[in-house]
RNA sequence: GGGCGUUUAGCUCAGGUGGUUAGAGCACACCCCUGAUAAGGGUGAGGUCCCUGGUUCGAGUCCAGGAACGCCCA
């Protein structure tokens, strides 16, 4: 039978967890994933693999409840589904972490450690995290194959993007290249724009005016600014703006050039203007640099060139540039056809051919080359600047600009094929699309190595002599070309540093061809998967089953040019097709403030913290209420809200029906009451429920969880337990004992059960815990659990459209009596005379006039009355009905309004009560207007408390008799007994007896109304006279402004009634 | 500089296909209800629907231009 609910102060997250080991030991999760496996129709969900490197935080909790809520849909829909999860194994992300566990600081280190125990550090890593998430997931209530889930550091995964980069090598597409790109001395190794962009501090630098004396011309100069000295001795050319003003300024014996505007702030002392010209008349000189004695700088030309984006707002105008050294240098460079000098080596360490600079370090040779250039006298000035410049985002090291070697997929070839095959996917929201072909457009050349150790071996074999290269395709094919080093390989995973042990014969000119040492992209990684996951290399018709996915989703931000991109350009490549056919995107998890979550401002909120202290249910009924395309406001006030509006409204009325189904021991098998035997109410509250079943199914189908939520949210808190548990409440009271009371029990149970079903995709725990008591507690037949039952489906049979519409017109009517009572300032305890109805829809009054009963009952009134004949006590407004006019009118409109303006409204009425036409004389014509081009509305009445919406009128006859009078305060007793019941601590049906002490109409009111007084109390004794110690629980009750003292003692329980009525 | 998005109440957000008085939650004030609900309901106050122009009888909604903010790319 069922189980009495609590319904104060209960521990959800305790529920939770022991919900959770349930489905484990009882082997829930298991069968869940079997349900459908003999099922023809399939889902292909595909898992964007999540980054296995640290505990989950509230936003990754986002993503993954999308994730398990449109699975556990079409599980329950009955598709056959794979349920994989991913991780995400490799890449520099591990690197850091684990750097920093072992202490270390640079490259060398991990070398000196010994790369191989580094490796095996990082899988270790990866494989911790990977299980912390896994626990955690399965908290979050995601079901999953959790022990059949892919790692990225798979060698199935690593030989598939052997696979695909040997297809883009055979399209020649795979070639090695130049760029200047930032750098970490400390990491020794170059980073992303995205990893450069989160490392920006402010960092003061030595800044240098530097003179670069031209050629031929004695004492004249450029002067130039720079705030990176190291890179002085790199220099080839200096950059002006051609339309910029510049002037040639004397100072004593020498000649600057340098920007008009800049001149004030860069030169100190006094200067004379000798010339104004533009900068493309300096373009071309030949100058000095700084360094020429280098080495390094033998035989390099230095020129003046122009350049668009050099400014006079800080500076001097004239740009230093060093093409081995700064990234728009470099491309400058190749626009110019300069040289090339890097000065650095991977750790920042100066190389041979710098002099005095060689084996310096990049971070210390600002004042030594401050101090050189100005024992030469090329010095102007110097100064302490401070700027926001690029950091390590890891180790917070400033970086460096530097030439380096990298391995790039051209892209041109088949850029215009994956922007086709983008368009074939469905982008949600669908703005997804426009940003995603955006970034298609204008993408660079994807560069796929990086300088590091743990992550994909790029299958790359170089020979060292006369540069030929080639890819390896598979680990046979490895095999069979290697000429050493295999058996050393032989058994481990194609990883550093073993794979590096395998030789190839170079094709070319028959050397000893090893592979580069760089390792890939971890895109790469994650991009593979349609093909890794599905196995495509060994089992192409078990591919061909699941592929394309039918759904992805994952966080927005990002995303476009990383795993969207890689997704699609991986399989355009190798199938010319989208491996998805829809995505959903997310934005960002902000916190409550809508600042950025970040561990170090300490603002960030750890998943497992969250889980305990609200629970996932909460959580994830407020990921899938929010709009995906808005960032979430994310804290747990936000929680204890979306808890408030709908999850307990929920377990209440849950809770309602199971305490009273349990003290009167009703069990739904035992009774049986046909549809058209149950109340208005009843039928009501079904119908809704089958056009929310609806909604739901076709929100969901439509990956609109937000949309579904909504509805269901309205339809538990409004009309559930707002409207028809409040209702009905007394239907349920032990008292009451008839069909009347099991059609009540009936229907509720109906509802509530059809609610766990629908709400399992969305909160599993609630929904279960629902499920178990209501369902599996009577009928142990029913599955096992929530999640293996099917989704409901609505019955068109109990759909009463007519009837929903009537409650909707009475649900109005209610309200706006409310509102009338309101603004009268009359409680609802006061009972009044009469409530009085009008509108102008026919179908409405015939609705409040069908269902009037309701209404009394809700407004406490006696009577109801249709407003046949308001005019005679209301004034009117008319307007014409814009909808139907204005088709008809068009430009005429404005003068009709001012017409009908001028007429007088309670004659207009009269005729559109009537059902007579009106004519109106519009610009010298005369209008016929029908009654339903015309909406009359009542703006006022005496007497009443009235108010109204556009369709309906609701007025309340404010006349209170003396009879009604004494009933209110009647019912004021009442309630201040029941508030005095509640703090004695009495249980529900616990009858009692009465000890007042009350005076005046107070007491005459006791008197007159007794009956209803002990009725309505579970009282069978109700005396006058001052309570005393032994009348029990005495209470002091506060009444408007009245008080009485109450005794209150408990005799006995209401006798056991079946719902039957025997 | 280019692309995309956002802009509606103090805050967070809803507002197919143009239509009469633009809504909700939170916060605030007042009131009410409670034999399910440490809950809930109602009312009030709070709006140049970012701006300008256009289309239209009528624009939060459609079109054009602009502004601010955010993300991405240069």
């Amino acid at each position: 039978m069922f189980k009495p609910v609590p319904t104060r102060g209960v521990d959800f997250p305790a529920m939770e967890r022991e919900l959770l080991r349930w489905w484990y030991e009882a082997g829930i999760v298991q069968k869940y994933l079997k349900k459908n496996e003999k099922s023809e129709k399939r889902w292909s969900f595909l898992d964007g693999p999540i980054t296995a490197n640290n505990p989950m935080g509230v936003h990754h909790a986002w993503g993954r409840t999308y994730k398990d809520f449109y699975q556990r849909f079409y599980t329950m829909l009955g598709y056959r589904q794979r349920y994989q999860n991913g991780f995400d194994c490799q890449g520099l992300w591990v690197e850091v972490e684990v750097e920093k566990e072992l202490g270390f600081t640079s490259k060398q280190d991990i070398e000196a450690y010994g790369i191989d125990r580094f490796v095996e550090k990082c899988k270790e890593r990866v494989f911790k995290y990977a299980a912390i998430q896994t626990e955690q997931s399965k908290r979050l209530g995601y079901f999953m194959d959790w022990d059949n889930s892919y790692y990225t550091l798979s060698d199935e995964n690593n030989y598939m993007i052997w696979h695909f980069l040997k297809v883009c090598h055979q399209h020649g597409w795979i070639y090695h290249g130049y760029d200047v790109m930032p750098w970490c001395p400390r990491c020794a190794t170059g980073l992303s724009e995205m990893e450069v962009s989160e490392g920006y501090q402010e960092v003061a630098h030595l800044s240098l005016y530097v003179r670069f004396p031209l050629e031929g011309r004695e004492n004249e100069s450029l002067l130039v600014w720079t705030t990176t000295p190291w890179t002085l001795a790199a220099n080839v050319a200096a950059a002006v703006h051609p339309e910029l003003t510049y002037v040639k300024a004397r100072q004593g014996d020498q000649v600057y050039y340098l920007a008009k505007d800049a001149a004030r702030t860069a030169l100190r002392g006094q200067y004379e203007v000798l010339e104004e010209l533009p900068g493309s008349a300096l373009v071309g000189l030949a100058y000095r640099g700084p360094f020429d004695e280098l080495p390094a700088m033998q035989g390099v030309a230095h020129r003046v060139i122009p350049w668009d984006e050099v400014d006079a707002e800080e500076g001097t105008g004239i740009v230093h540039i060093a093409p081995g050294a700064g990234r728009e240098d470099y491309q400058l460079g190749k626009e110019f056809d300069l040289a090339v000098v890097a000065p650095l080596d991977e750790n920042g360490v100066y190389l041979s051919g710098f002099d005095w600079l060689t084996g310096m370090r990049v971070g210390e040779v600002a004042e030594p080359i401050a101090r050189n250039l100005e024992g030469r006298g090329l010095l102007y000035r110097s100064e302490q600047y401070t700027h926001r410049y690029p950091t390590c985002w890891r180790c917070g090291t400033e970086l460096v600009f530097r030439l380096v070697d990298e391995w790039y997929i051209d892209v041109d070839p088949w850029r215009e094929r994956v922007m086709e095959a983008a368009k074939t996917v469905r982008w949600i929201p669908e703005f997804g699309l426009e940003r995603e072909l955006d970034w298609l457009r204008n993408m660079d050349d994807w560069m796929i190595s990086k300088k590091r150790y743990w992550g994909l071996a790029l299958p790359i074999w170089q020979c060292p002599d006369c540069g030929w290269f080639d890819v390896i395709g598979s680990e046979t094919e490895l095999e069979e070309r290697a000429i050493e080093g295999w058996e050393e390989f032989r058994g481990h995973s194609p990883h550093r540093p073993w794979i590096d042990k395998v030789k190839i014969r170079c094709e070319q000119c028959g050397g000893v061809a090893s592979r580069i040492p760089d390792v890939g992209n971890p895109w790469l990684d994650a991009g593979i998967v349609p093909f890794s996951t599905l196995n495509y290399r060994h089992d192409r018709a078990y591919w061909q089953q699941w592929f394309p996915a039918d759904f992805i989703t994952e966080s927005f931000p990002g995303q476009f040019r990383n795993w969207f991109y890689s997704l699609l350009a991986q399989s355009t490549v190798l199938v010319d097709q989208a491996p998805f056919k829809t995505v959903l995107g997310f934005a960002s998890l902000r916190d409550e403030h809508g600042e950025e979550m970040h561990k170090s401002k300490g603002n960030a909120i750890w998943f497992d913290e969250a889980a305990e202290q609200v629970g996932v249910d909460v959580m994830r009924w407020l990921y899938l209420r929010h709009n995906p395309a808005q960032n979430l406001n994310f804290g747990y006030r936000l929680c204890d809200e979306t808890r408030r509006q709908f999850l307990l409204p929920l377990w209440n009325s849950y809770a309602f029906f199971a305490n009273y189904a349990a003290l009167d021991g009703f069990h739904p098998a035992q009774h049986d009451v046909p549809l058209a035997e149950r109340t208005l109410l009843d039928r009501w509250i079904l119908s809704r429920l089958q056009e929310v079943v609806a909604v739901a199914r076709e929100r969901i189908a439509d990956y609109d969880s937000a949309a579904a939520c909504r509805a269901i949210q309205d339809f538990v808190v409004e009309e559930l337990s707002n409207w028809y548990i409040r209702r009905n409440r007394r239907r349920f009271w032990k008292t009451e004992s008839d069909r009347d009371k099991a059609a009540a029990y009936l229907t509720l149970y109906e509802v509530l059960v059809t609610l766990a079903k629908l709400l399992a995709p969305f909160i599993p725990y609630t929904a279960e815990a629902m499920y178990q008591n209501l369902v599996r507690s009577v009928d142990p037949s029913a599955p096992e659990s929530v999640h293996l039952t099917d989704y409901p489906e609505p019955d068109e049979g109990k759909v009463d459209a007519a009837l929903a519409q009537d409650m909707a017109w009475l649900l109005r009517a209610v309200e706006l009596g409310r509102a009338a009572r309101n603004k009268a300032n009359v409680k609802v305890r006061q009972p009044l005379p009469r409530v009085l109805v009008g509108s102008r829809v026919p179908e409405a009054l015939e609705a409040v006039r069908r269902l009037h009963d309701q209404l009394l009952d809700e407004l406490n009134v006696k009577a109801f009355d249709v407003i046949e004949r308001p005019e005679e006590y209301l004034t009117y407004r008319v307007r014409p009905n814009l909808p139907v006019l204005g088709p008809r009118l068009g430009p005429k409109l404005p003068a009709l309004q001012r017409a009908l303006a001028e007429a007088d409204p309670a004659q207009v009425a009269r005729a559109v009560r009537a059902n007579r036409p009106v004519t109106v004389v519009v610009d010298g014509e005369e209008v016929e207007l029908g009654p339903d081009d015309l909406l009359v509305e009542a703006i006022d009445r005496e007497g009443f408390a009235a108010f109204e919406d556009r369709d309906l009128i609701v007025a309340v006859d404010l006349s209170i008799t003396p009879e009604l009078r004494l009933e209110g305060l009647a019912r004021d007793f009442v309630r201040g007994v029941q508030e005095a019941r509640k703090s004695a601590g009495f249980e529900i049906d616990d009858t009692i007896a009465v000890v007042y002490d009350a005076q005046g109409e107070l007491a005459e009111a006791v008197e007159r109304f007794a009956d209803y007084i002990k009725n309505e109390t579970l009282a069978v004794e109700l005396r006058p006279g001052r309570p005393a110690e032994q009348d029990g629980h005495v209470e002091e009750v506060r009444v408007g402004k009245e008080r009485f003292v109450v005794g209150l003692r408990r005799v006995g329980r209401l006798a056991k009634v079946t719902a039957d009525g025997q």
